[in-house]
DNA sequence: GGGTTTCCTGAACACCGTACAGGAGCGCCT
DNA sequence: AGGCGCTCCTGTACGGTGTTCAGGAAACCC
């Protein structure tokens, strides 16, 4: 027997697959793990700290990835990203609300500024654009996620919008801005990492 | 006597000024505004509700200016979007979840919109670039309030960030990026809106 | 085989959002 | 003048929530 932090993730993820974030609650995740409500505390100190390893779960498969140019690099992840929030219902208001009380780990934004720093970006310009970057996807994807959640519930009908073509937009426009402030920092000719 | 939906508004802003959004409970606003907690469901269908009109209310003040050049008027709504928030304590997680609800009415995003519209910006790239803008505000002051609010609780240190530069940079990004989109658009000379 | 660590139970507390029925005050109509 | 309806509120209560605390069984170590 004897569960796992990793179980009771993997639980969790699997509520909010079939159900919703509302319905994650401590004593329904104790039941589908086959354990006492309190249980969970051994694993976690609390609720929010169990969502904030939920989100640091999420979004551990979104990697960096070397084989490209810096900025096809950053649009790359930025998919990935958005794939991965996309997979499971509700995660990107997981991961929102992870990020904002402070206790999630690992922090996606550090990996796009590391990406647009390597590309030759100026230090505080890569902490911007990986922030512009990362609450572009999260905060698109919850409007999403939302949506699709109310439409499933039927209290609504389709938006109308084109999510996918609001993302792609956005995030050109975004990276359009990255590579002027990149030429206009003189990293014009071949930077460190260019390929 | 007899409160009207403004004063329970005003009361909840004011428990989000001195407490913090998890003091703002149905019971608490009540006791605020001097009646038992089920009055407040004669004023909004039910909490959800009163934190969107909370929203509308917090965000009305953030109104589009004309006397400016098109991109300028974007950076000029930003910062007062951003100045806004950042009065309220723990209002930009207000805003994040009222938008995520669907329930909020006067929709920034589309006055961010209008205005890159208005500036000549073909529409899809004008929805796009208000969502990055209105992503951006709001996440980044979530992480600078949630922050804000943990130091003064104690349970954590200074970050160290330095949210206002993060925020000018990235924004910076955007418009330079919204001004590439538009060039490329075609629309370089004297577009409509232009000054 | 005793002690420590790991994982869990039982029962409870304080609080939350919300529902339902009803009641006081007030303006309006006839 | 008197009944009616609207507005705003009270009393009470239900079901659910996160969380706490003391204790207990099994496994592991020396």
């Amino acid at each position: 027997m004897a569960n796992t932090r990793e179980d009771i993730l993997h639980a969790a993820r699997g509520i909010l697959a079939e159900h919703s974030l509302a319905d994650l609650t401590m004593r329904r995740l104790a039941t589908e793990v086959g354990v006492r409500p309190n249980a969970l505390y051994w694993h976690f100190a609390d609720k929010q700290t169990m969502l904030a390893a939920l989100a640091d779960d999420l979004l551990a498969g979104v990697a960096v990835r070397d084989d490209l140019a810096w900025d096809a690099a950053l649009a790359a992840m930025a998919v990935d990203m958005r794939g991965a929030l996309l997979a499971v219902p509700d995660s990107a208001e997981v991961v929102s609300s992870a990020r904002a009380s402070g206790l999630a780990t690992g922090d996606v934004t550090e990996r796009f500024a590391a990406l647009a720093s390597a590309g030759g970006l100026p230090g505080t310009a890569a902490r911007g654009i990986a922030t512009a970057l990362c609450q572009l996807i999260i905060g698109l994807t919850i409007e999403e996620q939302t949506r699709a959640q109310m439409e499933r519930l039927g209290v609504t009908g389709p938006s109308g919008r084109d999510y996918t073509a609001e993302f792609t937009e956005a995030l050109e426009v975004i990276l359009d801005g990255a590579r002027t402030a990149r030429t206009a920092s003189g990293a014009a000719i071949t930077p460190a990492g260019e390929r």
